[in-house]
DNA sequence: GGGCCCGCAGGG
DNA sequence: CCCTGCGGGCCC
């Protein structure tokens, strides 16, 4: 299974070959080896969730194709995630004293900072980190002893206790250790003893915290609804409530200002910052600031601060009993963190798919707007397709994007659910034993759908030339020109065949090109999960065997039938694989092949090789394009640019890598299986025929679209009609436009996805949202529903 | 090279 | 829901 992952500035994107049932720890060992990011560092996205150790690929509905967002946290020394860290364990490694800043910092500012340059002693002595660290300051004799739980409270069963320096209720800043340890406004919610199972943190004896303390304040962060977290003294101060303005700060002072680690010059998390630089020349200001970060208070040097109007001052921790200060407090203004949008930076004016709705990014009538359940995004109730006139009464709704995945529904962070899709599975039913079916094609999925027809279409896919050849049945399935995934025939009982497949599967089958001789399905038993068998009772004239006898032109017979007119059939597109060279010389070398249409002459029971009757059918061709193998099909198929092998994306990447890779583990053999040949030939440049170029000229409406198209077909008529299809896409249901009405602002609506919209009693283009009018009078555009039904004809009839 | 046997798609 | 199936990778 190839997938890409991609680097969130979108700079750097790397193509995996892996399996569905890869660890997502696995995967960034991956990760690491090729785009150089260390596991820990990586944050991975797949639609909106966070990928997280334990899991597999397949949890997260990754699939052939999939793109998964990278992203690298900065490279912190310390910002190992673990708080876990005994006492023990760091006498017995004093590098993390090293690591820790306090040594870089005070050289940096030339030893004791605080006593000297701080009128208000408060600020600094909130944060203890920056004084002088006594060498035994930390040692593990401290004891965390219960000097603190005297008397005032007796075990409850709770294990509420008492703080000499907070209450349940206090307004406080506290760290969020999963949110880079800045701080956040929150709330004391419960104050109890320190449980042994509670976690040591390292910073808990720190210097400047007062040392008698070993409580847990259980804190309810004010932004996030997740349950409360149980945090040490030196987690919690009080509330910040003044700001210091920039022209009183000055270099050495310890403020808390808002930094984005990620991305400084974007609004971000609120940290301590020791300013070290001040600068102001006219309008420019310039501040910069060590940043502490973490829980470990990790330095971050040489930041430079954005918001220098928003500095506040550091709330030291006081003891509850100095009267009178609570009374003062005030809960102060929410302080402005992170945008909440990062693509349109909260700018209300401007369009933006992420925070506005997600289908025309308007950030209008936001009481018109429903939010997805799953990805959170917004939806004017109008855009949708079909629109809806009222808020649905349900309590869940989810967006078109993630209605599908309805049972996968997680929260960032949460455990994901167990689907039925996957407590199916026969691999994950016998644990881990068996094989690993997730690699590669043989049990993949598609990843997209034709459209363009139907699947009980007769005849052509537009848009597909006779000639196409795609390595795998997936593709071919994906085309549209044959769906089922292993089936040869494609059918219906009471209808007929569309599709069927040559690829050897059946003895008896005889191939002279222009007319084939063709097995019916079904006399195996494929008990044991098995897909081929063989032979082992007679076939019967039911199912795709009847099917493909009802393209015949004959009245359906049980012991056979010949057409009267054979061209007067039933078309079936055919498939030549490279499988069927076995007997077979009209097989293409590689792959599977669209050859053409043919016609059902006759079909008769017979007697096969195994002994078994067998249903057989001689198909003969019946297509005005000339076929593969002759000389001018050759000619046709070099002209148009067909003479290769289309492989999945990043299929040929990941085969490469592959041997190469064998290449280097065995350096003694030469020889390791060469690389597909990428094409050829380079397409002709396509001109359209008169009639189409007539059709193209009289829609005015939309001539500069055509110009577009008209330059995509110096590439090749391949790459023109690709590029009509994905300019002509209709906005509402995503499809070619069908009926299509080219409104005032010139964008083309399917008529009955804007009629739609109009008995919604929403009157704006859906695509720009301009307002057209009550009274719009809507009109097809016949010049263009021409055009395009002479590109893909039939096309209209599946809708 | 040949057997094994998986997920997936689609018809009924 | 159940049944079928002219793929295809893995493992011997």
């Amino acid at each position: 299974m190839y997938i890409k992952v991609r680097t969130m500035d979108g700079k750097q994107t790397s193509t995996f070959n892996v399996s569905k049932l890869t660890t997502v720890e696995e995967f960034r060992k991956s990760v690491h080896e090729k785009m150089g990011a260390e596991p820990e560092l990586q944050r991975l996205f797949f639609r909106g969730k966070q990928l997280e150790d334990g899991y597999k690929l397949f949890d997260y509905s990754i699939e052939v194709n999939s793109v998964i967002q990278l992203m690298v946290r900065p490279n912190l020394a310390c910002q190992a995630e673990a708080p876990k860290q005994s006492p023990a364990k760091e006498t017995e490694k004093p590098k993390s004293q090293e690591a820790r800043p306090s040594s870089k910092v005070e050289s940096e500012s030339g030893g004791s900072s605080d006593k000297e340059n701080h009128e208000n002693d408060e600020v600094s002595l909130a944060l203890g980190f920056f004084e002088a660290v006594p060498e035994n300051g930390r040692s593990s004799e401290s004891s965390l002893g219960n000097s603190e739980l005297d008397g005032e409270d007796d075990d409850n069963d709770q294990g509420a206790a008492v703080s000499r320096y907070f209450k349940v209720g206090d307004l406080v800043d506290a760290r969020d250790t999963h949110t880079q340890g800045a701080w956040f406004e929150a709330e004391i919610v419960k104050i109890t003893k320190m449980l042994p199972s509670d976690v040591l943190w390292e910073g808990e004896i720190a210097p400047g915290i007062p040392r008698d303390d070993s409580l847990r304040y259980h804190v309810q962060y004010q932004e996030y609804e997740d349950d409360p977290a149980p945090l040490p003294l030196f987690m919690v101060r009080p509330r910040a409530r003044s700001t210091v303005p920039f022209a009183e700060v000055k270099v050495g002072d310890v403020v808390m200002a808002n930094y984005n680690l990620d991305d400084p010059k974007e609004r971000g998390f609120w940290f301590d910052a020791k300013i070290t630089k001040k600068q102001e020349r006219g309008r420019g200001r310039d501040l910069v600031a060590t940043v502490l970060v973490s829980a470990q208070e990790t330095a971050v040097a040489d930041c430079h601060l954005r918001f220098v109007d928003e500095l506040m001052k550091i709330e030291r921790v006081k003891e509850r009993d100095r009267a009178g200060e609570e009374d003062e407090f005030v809960a102060p203004v929410q302080r402005a963190t992170a945008p909440n949008c990062s693509t349109c930076r909260d700018n209300p004016r401007r369009k933006c798919k992420d925070c506005g709705c997600n289908i025309c990014g308007g950030k209008d009538r936001p009481e018109s707007q429903l939010m997805c359940d799953e990805c959170d995004k917004p939806f004017h109730m109008s855009c949708l397709s079909p629109p809806l006139t009222a808020v649905p009464e349900e309590d869940e709704w989810y967006c078109p994007f993630c209605k599908n995945n309805e049972n996968e529904v997680v929260m960032a962070g949460e455990k994901l659910k167990e689907s039925k899709k996957r407590a199916k599975l026969v691999s994950v039913q016998k644990g881990e034993s068996g094989r690993d079916w997730g690699k590669g094609m043989a049990c993949a999925g598609r990843t997209t759908v034709c459209t363009i027809v139907p699947s009980h279409h007769y005849g052509p896919v537009p848009g597909v030339e006779v000639g196409t050849t795609w390595k795998f049945r997936l593709q071919v399935s994906e085309a549209g020109i044959h769906r089922p995934h292993v089936a040869g025939i494609s059918g219906r009982e009471n209808d007929g065949a569309y599709s069927i497949v040559l690829a050897g599967g059946y003895e008896d089958d005889k191939d002279d090109g222009e007319e084939f001789i063709y097995t019916g399905s079904g006399g195996r038993d494929l008990s044991g999960n098995k897909r081929t068998a063989e032979q082992s009772c007679d076939q019967t004239l039911t199912r795709m065997n009847k099917a493909i006898a009802l393209n015949c032109n004959a009245k359906l017979d049980l012991n056979g039938a010949v057409a009267k007119d054979w061209q007067g059939g039933k078309p079936i597109r055919v498939v030549r694989s490279a499988k069927g060279a076995k007997h077979s010389e009209y097989a293409p070398k590689e792959g599977n092949r669209y050859d053409g249409i043919y016609k059902v002459v006759k079909y008769w029971p017979e007697k096969g090789q195994s002994g078994f009757v067998v249903w057989r059918y001689l198909l003969r061709r019946d297509d005005p394009t000339p076929a593969p193998w002759t000389g001018p099909g050759k000619k046709r198929i070099e002209e148009l640019g067909l003479d290769h092998v289309i492989y999945p994306p990043g299929y040929l990447e990941a085969m490469q890598e592959a041997s190469e890779k064998k290449r280097r583990s065995d350096l003694s053999s030469e020889e390791g299986s060469p690389a597909p040949k990428k094409r050829k030939s380079c397409p002709a440049a396509y001109k359209p025929d008169e009639g189409l170029n007539k059709l193209i000229k009289a829609d005015k409406a939309n001539s500069k679209l055509w110009q577009e198209s008209l330059i995509a077909a110096k590439q090749g008529k391949i790459a023109f009609i690709n590029k009509v299809q994905d300019t002509f896409v209709c906005i509402c249901c995503q499809e070619l436009v069908c009926s299509p009405v080219t409104t005032s602002c010139a964008h083309n609506i399917c008529l009955p996805c804007i009629q739609r919209s109009f008995k919604a009693e929403v009157y704006s283009c859906p695509a720009c949202r301009t307002n057209l009018g009550k009274d719009y009078k809507i009109k097809v555009n016949a010049n263009l529903f021409d055009a395009l039904k002479c590109l893909f004809p039939g096309y209209e009839n599946g809708r």
